[in-house]
DNA sequence: GTTCGTGGCGTAACTTTGTTATCTGCATAA
DNA sequence: TTATGCAGATAACAAAGTTACGCCACGAAC
């Protein structure tokens, strides 16, 4: 017993989670291979198809760790109750982490869709929105408390994937113009002058 | 001469492309293989090496055919002057064709970025909404065009995005979402009422 | 204390896929 | 008739997902 605990368990689903982000964060989603996964965490393959039941169940692990990462990035902003800065944060966690943000919101990883659990955890993060926009705007119903979340989610996502995926008619200017986007979805919802 | 036009001369680039936009649409971006193109056309694998370089530069012809069909479908909309049926016709556009949107929007084939030819023929795309929302709203001024029609591509892609890659928090509502985006959306810009 | 079973995990092989080296046949020109 | 160049097929190579097989450590049962 005493032994187990000064020789730390070696957490093998831990390491290969690990090095799955690592690999993913360093030499982006080309280097995303069960053979390099592998190699980095220190086994061998086997290991993957053990704890995660393939590429697919790792994905699907990615997916869930990555909504957690995100809602940890969004917190301060939503006690702050600057609907504005999860706005800023949002972009900001998918800048941060745009190859992780590719293979939630893309289809980075070919073949392999969010499973349920990954589905369930990312609804959990939109309720958190939902919630969120009903604290700044009580007077809303929760039925469009929900519809509001959902466009101001949707058109935030949307500025950030075509900056993401390189296909901004204007790069150099995308946060000044996602900026501006802000205003413009918030502007009915929080009734701020420009 | 004459033998050539009985003889109808077999156009392998335009097959190729035609097999692997077959191939995509029926069987999704899992199938989408050069060996299993080159079958579907009639041809070994050499011929999308000979004609496009590589598998790269296959899905770059596939975005420029997707610009194209694209604005194709959007065309009439735009002829109307109404803006909400370009957004319409937006979103019916994906919807027809999934697969190809995912691999032109969400990087659905892994390794493959855009090229400069296929970014070109999408910013010429994205001309078109940017002149489309100038004749809806003469007084703006050319900056502010563009800044509105991006802004309203990047909305209208969040949604579409999200509801294709299957993360939508409500699916069965994906249409009337949509609808009611849209009116956010576009209310500022055109004034209507609701 | 010995034996048996279970489960984690490594080795190595199988299959698929992108890519390329090499060869062949044909059309055209000298 | 011969040479040249090119489209295109065959087949092989390398990388990657996946799986079959076996080893070994550990705990339970007798």
């Amino acid at each position: 017993m005493a032994d187990a605990v000064s020789t730390p368990i070696p957490d093998q689903r831990g390491a290969i989670l690990s090095a799955a982000l690592a690999v993913l964060a360093r030499d982006g989603e080309a280097a995303f291979t069960v053979r390099r996964i592998a190699e980095e965490a220190g086994c061998s393959t086997t290991g993957v198809y053990t704890w995660f039941g393939g590429k697919a169940g790792l994905v699907d692990a990615i997916f869930i760790d990555g909504f957690e990462s995100f809602d940890a990035a969004l917190a301060p902003a939503y006690a702050s109750g600057d609907v504005g800065a999860s706005g800023r944060a949002y972009r900001r966690w998918a800048l941060e982490n745009p190859t992780q943000f590719l293979v939630m919101f893309g289809r980075a990883v070919p073949d392999v869709v969010p499973g349920d659990a990954a589905l369930e955890r990312g609804y959990e993060s939109f309720l958190r929105l939902v919630r969120h926009v009903h604290a700044i705007r009580p007077d809303l119903s929760e039925g469009d408390a929900f519809d509001w979340a959902y466009h101001v989610n949707a058109t935030v996502h949307g500025y950030v994937l075509t900056e993401i995926t390189g296909m901004s008619t204007a790069p150099d200017r995308a946060e000044e113009l996602y900026e501006l986007g802000l205003r413009r979805v918030l502007q009915p919802l929080v009734g701020e002058r420009d």
